[in-house]
DNA sequence: GTCATTTTATGCGAAACAGTACAAATGTTC
DNA sequence: GAACATTTGTACTGTTTCGCATAAAATGAC
């Protein structure tokens, strides 16, 4: 499956990389304000070389959201170690999303999709795709977690796992909006403490 | 306070139906991707008259959102009507929601704050403030009626007013993101009622 | 009726924008 | 080394953008 030796000249960057300085502009101006001269300056690479390799400012945007994707649910995956107790996993989840959220030059910059793609999605429905997919992705790891919870008597036989996998989303959504809405770091932690609570509660009341 | 009769040549418009159709261009595209002649065309202003009202364009998207803001805490007000059981003001508050977040010509809107404002708020320093604001007095109006319902007994008297509020805000974030995203009323309307289901079992639970 | 004042309409201008043509550069294959 | 394939840099085009300058229109003050 890997590339035989292209011929002709080879390319003088890294694709992964360049994606990598794009979504930081994506990430902290949105999508729209985000000019090719922006993104050409922050990748070192000027217009047809970006055309060349990606595609239009649309198709460019897309891969960035969708490595993002790919990433957080590398970070999901890891933070819900199933030979840790599920309210460990949760509080691994929330501490390493703050982690990212909490970043940024000028300001927090929250979730990448939630803070930008969401602005897009009534205009661009292939954004719109890729931001109800990524939702869609993670309450699904998180409910896969959840029914190996109950099945180990981690959670009561009654829980609904979908339902507190829709819940804990939820709880990382708020985090996510309101990081970006400029909430302190104490403020979002009491809410993933909460929540965190929350879920364990569900699980000692059997 | 009201204005006494103005000389000049009188408004040929009414500012507050012209911010309501600037909203929907910007909930519908987003701030940065709204262009003056959508605003223009959409008020059935000139960009003159529009300046000369309201300013330049971040100036009326923050009246668009500030009269958002507005509209938000009356309904809220109005859903959270004490005389009513507390699971009840709940379930109106999603209810009254969903149905401005599911409305939309091209796809669900969302909220307009958490759907467009988000995605300014690194850049613009003012929209970041008026969205954290918007979230916290949202957030403050629901505390409110935690504490009466503790009050009057409708909740545990150990119940945490401001975390149960943090709670139920955080549902209504994630129905706010979600609806943007494409997911449907059924899936919304049941993570509703699951918010409400949880607050209500704190009650019930004493 | 005349003047002052404010709102409308037309249209300008300078800047930013996305996307591309073309040629030079840098490799591989034969 | 010659032919070829791909990438890179410069420069260009046509469009869209915002914000304003200027003049016409509509009203109140006198």
């Amino acid at each position: 499956m890997k590339d035989e030796k292209k011929r002709g000249r080879p390319r003088g960057f890294d694709a992964k990389t360049a994606i990598a300085k794009a979504r930081e502009v994506f990430w902290d101006r949105g999508f729209a304000a985000a000019s090719l001269d922006n993104l050409s300056a922050a990748t070192n690479l000027n217009r047809p070389s970006l055309y060349g390799a990606f595609g239009d400012k649309e198709d460019l945007y897309l891969d960035t959201l969708e490595a993002y994707r790919q990433d957080g649910m590398d970070v999901l995956a890891e933070a819900l170690d199933p030979s840790l107790p599920l309210c460990d996993n949760l509080a691994r989840v929330y501490s390493g999303a703050l982690d990212i959220y909490l970043h940024g030059e000028i300001a927090a910059r929250g979730c990448f999709l939630i803070g930008t793609a969401t602005a897009e999605a009534i205009q661009h429905e292939r954004v719109r795709e890729v931001l109800g997919r990524s939702l869609n992705d993670f309450d699904g790891e998180i409910e896969n977690r959840m029914h190996l919870a109950v099945e180990r008597g981690e959670l009561p036989g009654d829980a609904d796992p979908q339902t507190l996998a829709r819940l804990a989303s939820a709880i990382m959504h708020s985090l996510a909006v309101r990081a970006r809405a400029g909430d302190s770091r104490e403020t979002l932690e009491a809410i993933a403490r909460s929540g965190v609570e929350l879920i364990c509660a569900s699980a000692e009341r059997r």
